[in-house]
RNA sequence: CGGGCCGUAGCUCAGUCUGGUUAGAGCGCCGGGUUGUGGUCCCGGAGGUCGGGGGUUCAAAUCCCCUCGGUCCGCCCA
C-alpha cells in the first residue's frame, strides 16, 4: 500500500449519518428563504483575487488569510473566503432586474489555524438583496435569517443590531474615532496600537482587555449618525419590533468585513463558549457594487456558518438526525435477479427501498434489513420463485409475514405503508 | 501567529511513568449455532510496520530529538 491520504489541515468530510443534518438544515433554508422570492445562485469557488480584496484591506481575512494561487495562465485567484463578494460580482456582470434576491450555499476558505467551529473549509449559507436602498429590505433580511434559525429549532440566539451610518457618517466617525483613540494609544494593547490609525473602527472590535476598557469610553456611531442614517435606523428597528424579532443596540459591533453601511447585525449562540460564538450575521454593503467596478448599487445580506449553526443546535439539543432509513429491503437468494427487480420496481413506484448485494446467504441478508431500519421486508426464495410470489415480512411487529403474488407486491406494501 | 493537551485495530480506549516472550479489551464487521428468516444470546474469525523519521540500548508502543496531524485556549471570525 502507497501513501494514505488524509482530508487537508483544518478540513472535514461530511458522512451518512452526519450528513443527514446538513441536508436538513440546507432544506430549511432553501424553503424558508425560497417562499420569499429568493432564488438560488451558484458561480465560481474562486475570483480574481481582486473580488476579495475589496472586502477590506483592514480585515484579518483578506489580509492574511486569503487562499490565494495563480493558475497556469499567471493569474492571481483566490478561493472564497465569504459569500457575498461573488453574489456583487455576479450582479455587475449579469445587470438583472432589482431587487434582486438571491441565496447561496458554499464552502469558504480561509487559511487559519482550526479550532472549535473553526475550519480551513468552512460552509455558508446566505441571502442578497442588491439594488435597493429600502430599510425594509433590511428588516426583512434580518427577519428571514430569525426564521431560519427558529425552524430550525434555535430558540436561545442573541442578535445584536448596529449602524455604521451612511458612507459618509462612516468616514467623519472614523475620523474622529481615530484622533481620540490617537490620544489613548498608551492604554491600548499593544496587538490594537497599528489599527488605531488606519483602521480605528477594527479597535472597536478588539477583546483584549486593555483596549476593551478604553474603548468602552470611546465616542459612539450612534451619537454621530446623519439624519438620513438614523431615521433608516429607526425605521429597521420599528420592523424588528412589529415583527417581534428581539434585538439590541450595540454600538461597538464591528463585523469583520470593511464594506459595510448602515445596518450591521450579528446573531451569536449564548450556548456556545467564548470567542467561536456567531452563527451568522450580515449587513449593508451600498458602496460594494460600485468599488467592485460597477455602478453604484445598494446591497444588504447575510451569511450563517452551517457548522456553527450545528454546534448551536447540539448545545440546544435542537435538529436532530433525521433517519435515513428505506422503508422496503429485499432479501433475494436465487441469484439476484428478482432482487434486482423488485428493488426498482418499488422505486419506480415511490417506494424507497434497497437490497442486499453479493449473494450472501439469507441469515446475511436479513442482518442487513434489519439494520436498514426498513419496516418491511421482501424475501424470495427457491418457493417464491417457483410460484411467481414474494414473502412480505414486518420486521418492527417481529411478526407474521404473508405471501403475495409478484404483482399485488407494489399494491400491497404501498397499502401498508400508508396503513401505518 | 503565541500557548496547553493528545496520536496504539473501523470506533472508544487499556498498556507508556518503573524499556523485555507471538500488543489487548469493548463496540462494530465477517462466518457459524443441521432442516431458507433479522433484532437477544453463544462460539469462532478477520483487522494494528503502536502517526512518520532519526537516535539511545543486547532489546523501544514504552526513553530522547525532529516532523506531520488532531484537539483546545488566546487573537480573529462563520
Amino acid at each position: 500500500m502507497g501513501e494514505m491520504f488524509q482530508a487537508p489541515k483544518g478540513t472535514r468530510d461530511i458522512l451518512p449519518p452526519e450528513s443527514h443534518r446538513w441536508q436538513a438544515l440546507v432544506a430549511v433554508f432553501a424553503d424558508v428563504i425560497g417562499r420569499a422570492g429568493y432564488g438560488l445562485v451558484q458561480s465560481p469557488m474562486f475570483e480574481d483575487i481582486g473580488v476579495f480584496q475589496r472586502l477590506g484591506e483592514g480585515t484579518e481575512v483578506v489580509r492574511k488569510e486569503m487562499y490565494d494561487f495563480h493558475d497556469k495562465g499567471d493569474r492571481h485567484l483566490a478561493l472564497r473566503p465569504e459569500g457575498t463578494a461573488s453574489v456583487v460580482r455576479a450582479f455587475n456582470q449579469h445587470r438583472p432586474t432589482v431587487p434582486w434576491k438571491v441565496w447561496y450555499l458554499t464552502p469558504c476558505f480561509r487559511y487559519e489555524e482550526p479550532q472549535a467551529g473553526r475550519f480551513r473549509q468552512h460552509h455558508q449559507v446566505g441571502a442578497e438583496a442588491i439594488g435597493s436602498a429600502d430599510p425594509d429590505l433590511d428588516v426583512e433580511v434580518i427577519a428571514l435569517q430569525h426564521d431560519f434559525y427558529r425552524v430550525l429549532g434555535l430558540s436561545r440566539l442573541s442578535l445584536r443590531l448596529n449602524s455604521m451610518g451612511s458612507p459618509g457618517d462612516r468616514q467623519a466617525y472614523a475620523g474622529l474615532l481615530a484622533e481620540w483613540l490617537a490620544r489613548r494609544s498608551g492604554d491600548l494593547d499593544e496587538a490594537d496600537r497599528a489599527n488605531a490609525a488606519g483602521h480605528p473602527l477594527r479597535v472597536l472590535d478588539s477583546k483584549r482587555e486593555r483596549t476593551v476598557a478604553v474603548v468602552a469610553d470611546a465616542p459612539r456611531i450612534t451619537d454621530c449618525l446623519s439624519d438620513e442614517a438614523a431615521t433608516r435606523l429607526d425605521r429597521v428597528r420599528s420592523g424588528l419590533d412589529a415583527l417581534g424579532i428581539g434585538y439590541e443596540i450595540d454600538p461597538g459591533l464591528v463585523r469583520g468585513l470593511d464594506y459595510y453601511t448602515h445596518s450591521t447585525w450579528e446573531f451569536a449562540a449564548g450556548d456556545l463558549t467564548s470567542a467561536q460564538n456567531a452563527v451568522g450575521g450580515g449587513g449593508r454593503y451600498d458602496g460594494l457594487a460600485e468599488s467592485l467596478g460597477g455602478r453604484p448599487a445598494p446591497g444588504v445580506g447575510f451569511g450563517a456558518g452551517i457548522e456553527r449553526i450545528l454546534l448551536a443546535a447540539d448545545a440546544e439539543d435542537a435538529l436532530s438526525q433525521p433517519s435515513a432509513a428505506v422503508d422496503v429491503f429485499v432479501v433475494d437468494v436465487t441469484g439476484g435477479d428478482s432482487g434486482r427487480d423488485l428493488t426498482f420496481e418499488l422505486r419506480r413506484n415511490g417506494i424507497s427501498s434497497d437490497r442486499a448485494f453479493d449473494s450472501r446467504s439469507m441469515k446475511a441478508q436479513m442482518k442487513v434489513a434489519d439494520r436498514s431500519g426498513a419496516r418491511l421486508a421482501l424475501l424470495v426464495g427457491p418457493d417464491e420463485l417457483a410460484s411467481g410470489t414474494a414473502t412480505l415480512r414486518d420486521l418492527r411487529s417481529g411478526g407474521g409475514q404473508i405471501a403475495l403474488a409478484r404483482t399485488d407486491v407494489v399494491a400491497e406494501v404501498a397499502a401498508r405503508l400508508a396503513g401505518g
